[in-house]
Formats: C-alpha cells, sequence, structure tokens
DNA sequence: GAATTTTATGAGATATATGTCAATTAATCG
DNA sequence: CGATTAATTGACATATATCTCATAAAATTC
C-alpha cells in the first residue's frame, strides 16, 4: 500500500511466508491506528493486508498475538532509535529533554507507528517499562548531578511519562504544533526542579538534526525454511 | 444490584420509564467501566440492567447515545461537587492544588463513575473542556497573583490534565495509593513555577474531610407523562 | 373494572466476527 | 518435468451483535 509499510519493506528480501507475516502486520498498525486496538478486527486486517481471513490464522493465533508482536517490535525500534539519537549527551538534564523531543519527533514523523505506539503503551505494562527504562537511568543521574530534586520512583515516572504521551496524542491529532517537543519537555524540567529560565534554555535549544526512521535493513538472501 | 447504583437511586420516586431508564445508565457505568467503552455492547448493558434487549431501544438510540448520556451526568455531577467543595478556598495555588486532590478523592470514592469519567474524558473533547473550564480560570487567577510563571494555553491546561488523568487511572488500578492526589498536586504546582517548599507544603496540607458523593436528591412525585 | 395508554418483551431479520479445514495454487527440489 | 513441500484460499460452522416490531403485560384513567 503506502510507502510507509515498514515491516514489508524489511522483509522484501526474505522468504515468502516472511513477507507475508510483514504484510500483516504492517496491515495490523493501519487498522489498530484507524480503528483503535478494541474496535480492529482480523477481517479488517486481512482485508487491509489484501490476503485471505483464513491466512491470517496461519501466522497468529489471534487478534491479541499480532497486536503483541507489532507492539513489542514497535516499542524496539523506538528504544533503539532513542539510543541513537542520544550517543553523546551527557548532561543528564539535556538527556531528558532530548529524549521527549526526540520520542516526539520520531512517533509524529511516522505517525500511524505513532499511534499503534501510543495505543499499545496503554495496554502492555511491561512494554511501557521498557521504552522508559533509560527515562528511570537519566533521572537518576540527575538527582546524583543534584539538578533534579524529586524522588524518583514509579509514581514521578508514570506522570511524567503521561506528560509526553499526552503531548504525543495532541500531536497526532494535529492539536499541537512541532514546539510541542519543547515545550512539553520544558514543563517537565521545571516540575523536577529545574531552574525556569535553564528548563527554556535547554528545552528550546536546537537539536541536531539527526535522521529519525525506523530502521530498514534487509538481511540478504535469508530463505531459511521455517519463517 | 448495588448500593452505588446512583442513577437507580435518584430516580426513586420518578414514574416507571425514569427508574427504567436509570437502571439503565447505572448498569452502563459498570459494564463500560469493567470492559470499556468500545467493547461494551447493548446486550451486556440490558443484562446488567435486568431487562429485554428491546426495552434498551424504547429509550436510546444506540450504545453512543447512553454513552453519551452516562458522560455528561458524570461530569456535570463531579464539577458540581467539585465547586461544593471548593467554595472559600481563593489562594490560587490552593484552589489548583485542592481541586486536583478533591477530583481524584471523588473518582475513587465511587470508582466505577470514576472509570466511566476516565474513559469518557478522552472520548469527549467538550466534556473534558467543560471538566476543566474551572481550572482555566484557577490558572489565570494564579498569573494574576504572580505565583504562576507560565503561559497558560490549551497545551498547558491539556498537560495538567493528563498529569491528574494518569494519577487517577493509576489510583483506580491501584497502582498508586491515597497520597497520590497530593503527590501530583505537588509536581504540579512546581511545574507551574511554585517554589518547592512552598509547593510541597500546601499539596500535602490537609483538607477539610467533606463529603464527597454524588448527590442523591430525589425529586417527589414527578409524574409528568414525559421521561 | 373496562378501556386506554404506557411500558416491556423476546423472537427474528440482518450483519459481521472468529477460527477451522479440505482443497487449491505456488514454489522448490531432485 | 514430475514429485514434494510450502503457502494460500474461501466456504462453513459457530457465535454474538444490532435494531425492529407485533404482541403482551402493567399502569392509569374514567
Amino acid at each position: 500500500m503506502t510507502s510507509l509499510d515498514l515491516f514489508t519493506r524489511e522483509a522484501r528480501n526474505l522468504g515468502k511466508s516472511a513477507r507475508t507475516k510483514a504484510r500483516l502486520m504492517d496491515a495490523a498498525v493501519s487498522v489498530f491506528a484507524r480503528d483503535g486496538f478494541e474496535a480492529a478486527s482480523v477481517n479488517e486486517i486481512t482485508r487491509a493486508a489484501e490476503v485471505a481471513n483464513g491466512t491470517f490464522y496461519v501466522y497468529f493465533k489471534d487478534k491479541d498475538e499480532i497486536a503483541t508482536a507489532v507492539a513489542y517490535r514497535i516499542a524496539h525500534d523506538v528504544v533503539q532509535q532513542l539510543d541513537d539519537a542520544m550517543v553523546g549527551v551527557s548532561d543528564a538534564v539535556e538527556r531528558v529533554s532530548c529524549a521527549t523531543r526526540r520520542l516526539l519527533d520520531l512517533a509524529t514523523s511516522t505517525p500511524q507507528w505513532g499511534q499503534a505506539l501510543f495505543r499499545a503503551v496503554w495496554i502492555y505494562n511491561d512494554l511501557r517499562d521498557s521504552v522508559v527504562s533509560y527515562l528511570r537511568a537519566d533521572l537518576e543521574r540527575g538527582v546524583a548531578q543534584g539538578v533534579f530534586t524529586v524522588e524518583i520512583d514509579d509514581f514521578l515516572i508514570s506522570t511524567f511519562s503521561a506528560m509526553t504521551m499526552s503531548t504525543l496524542f495532541r500531536r497526532l491529532n494535529g492539536e499541537a504544533g512541532p514546539d510541542a517537543g519543547s515545550r512539553v519537555a520544558q514543563l517537565q524540567l521545571r516540575m523536577l526542579g529545574v531552574a525556569p529560565d535553564v528548563a527554556k534554555r535547554v528545552a528550546f535549544q536546537a537539536l541536531d538534526p539527526i535522521t529519525l526512521t525506523m530502521p530498514v535493513i534487509p538481511r540478504e538472501m535469508d530463505r531459511s525454511k521455517k519463517n
């Protein structure tokens, strides 16, 4: 379908079953983004993937299974991308601000994946934990550096994440513009105890225009029988 | 069913059709809270209300219509309760903190309504606006008083609300304890620019133990023909 | 208490979802 | 190319949902 069918593109040089599975996963991303997880149906997914209904069940047990597969892959890629975008940033204040802004840039640049991530994070607790795993480390680093003056625990992290996710939601719905990432980062830093002027400067400072795209790394000629 | 069927209780002295409608609305609250809005079905609602399937369609066109009716009534009552709980509080910092804490207390004390409110707020934008209408005023008052140092606009308000809603979610799922209201209020005040020590003091100061319950005001003998 | 109006019912028409499977088509191998 | 394995298909059995409507039951009126 669209040029954003990243699973399909990634599987381009793989075996047939891998390609069909990828088509289904791309279709699932579209349908979840459009209809939401609850309202999505296997029929809709197979229609979007242009395969027969029965084909779905060759690759996935049910809707839950494909949702899990898709969600974990997206989360994995997002974490990967964020890690890559943050090498060389050592200051805790900058890291925290950068992570929020990069996540929003990334999720907004591939809106369907952004939508899927947004929905998945509400459903899969352990997935949420994995996406914010680096966050906890950065927050604790900031406390160690004496720049954050809050207690770092699950409650703080979930509140912090809610601010980011709410911004993602607004961004995906066109209710907030490109500066939303900086704005929410600024608010987050203030909340953590960073002085208002510093928060403003760091949150709004220009980011290196690193290319943020989902990885498209076709392995050559992997034609093993198992998918 | 339970003693928390507030619509039914309210309609106790009204005509038969009003009582049946109330039963359906209480049932809808339960089912939405249990299954979520998307997954809920009219059949589940009529089963919970112990009426026949066809009875539903006498009172509501479809699931959307009852959802809207329920959501708006809950939002209305919550706003009412919050207003009542805040008479006499004039300091902006206190008002903002108090509103967050009271909302969480209220929604947690009637968890099914809390769940319904939580879900509804994500769906009905204008309903969200009505719940936070007082918030904007208090925030602007704080800016006027010079205690808040942020720009008050839709973005700030939605971020602020997301913090409260995230806490409500955790509270309803048992992931946060009774002090969650104070903790999030503290973070919100810091974000707004209140000095950390003041934020802590205000957010954790004891609240008058006002009884927060949904209004149960049966009007006597209203037996007009129209429901 | 008979007539009338209001309220409730549940069978049924229609639609769509899930998951299975025997049969078909496509790909690969010797 | 013929045989074998892999992949796909879509009809079907099953389930559940929506909404309608003729009929029944309950309440109200006179």
